[in-house]
DNA sequence: TGTCTAATTAGATAGTTGTCGAATTAATGG
DNA sequence: CCATTAATTCGACAACTATCTAATTAGACA
């Protein structure tokens, strides 16, 4: 989603496009008029802006009235501010596995555990997923440990047990590290 | 710089390597194995955000670590929200005075200085062009003043020194700001 | 000095996106 | 229905961008 706000933005006729948008409702020949490009181009990037959900559609008899969808452009905006969500990005990989694709049902938009599947089948590609969020070659201490993981879920005693159950994690005198996948369990 | 702003945002791998970033520093190798690009694809898509003023490049020994420059990321998102900002983006045209034409001479595709005329009559118009990267109302650190100058040009020490010169810029323990245009030398 | 390592820059290529003219759809009104 | 007007969809071409390998730069160290 993000993605698509972004690239919908990233082009300085639509940039203008949005700006006369923001001014006022204008037509899609008013707009191409204003910004020199054939009504066919404007069309399409209106369509784009549109898909982004930054412009709404009004028709009145066969002309069609661009306008401004504030409500996009705010919650957007006010999700960059937030540091978890910029940091969540990093996780936005295509599903490939029918792992990744069972997955894909137990993460949020912003990369967050929505739940924790009683059945074990389910729980293990979660487990791993979670476990390469850290690094390999570096330890953590316990509060680093618990950040990484409530970054994506507020049980961290929960999921703590379990990565070292799973072999995924191990501990010795309060640090802790990654295991090689190649000893995971699971 | 809006457009640049979305433009380094308006990519899958780029919004992955900000996300990763947002969570802590990084090098280029560290990267370029997270999300399995290669080194200098990587370099490139950061070359991107460090334009844009998204991320910053803190060097030590030969390895280079970058972070998140949180501010660009406030600023801009909370620029958005300002709906003046917005339809201000309309009035976006290409440049075409003379001072503007000259200055297309002395820049780059994207936006560096090339080199630094001796003349005087040349120069002045680059300074009002380095010094409207500044905004106006707010007070920048030295290393903030370094950075934005180095955005566009290595010699950080000349234009500093050259942007006071023509009461552009002003300086008083150790904080800098920009001065109204009416009162630039030149 | 020479070597090693990390990063950047250059150059080539494949893939994506922006723009246009032509053809098509949709709404309105004789 | 047919003509008119506004908009969209289609197909082609040009421009731009992402990625790679190879070459170069720069720091550390012995």
């Amino acid at each position: 989603m993000l993605l698509q706000f972004f690239k919908a933005l990233a082009h300085e006729s639509r940039l203008r496009l949005l700006g006369l948008i923001a001014a006022r409702e204008h037509s899609v020949q008013e707009l191409a008029a204003l910004v020199a490009l054939k009504e066919p181009t404007v069309s399409h990037h209106l369509a784009m802006l549109r898909e982004a959900g930054l412009v709404s559609l009004r028709q009145d008899g066969n002309t069609h009235w661009y306008g401004l969808e504030h409500k996009t452009l705010s919650r957007l905006s006010r999700s960059l501010l937030a540091r978890d969500q910029l940091e969540a990005l990093a996780g936005t990989k295509p599903p490939r596995s029918s792992d990744d694709r069972m997955l894909q049902n137990y993460l949020t938009e912003d990369g967050r555990l929505k739940a924790f599947p009683a059945t074990l089948k389910k729980r293990r590609p979660i487990l791993r997923w979670l476990a390469r969020h850290f690094e390999e070659g570096r330890t953590y201490s316990e509060a680093e440990v618990n950040e990484t993981i409530e970054r994506r879920h507020h049980d961290r005693e929960t999921f703590r047990r379990e990565l070292i159950a799973h072999k995924m994690l191990a501990r010795k005198d309060g640090s802790y590290w990654r295991l090689p996948e190649s000893g995971w369990v699971g």
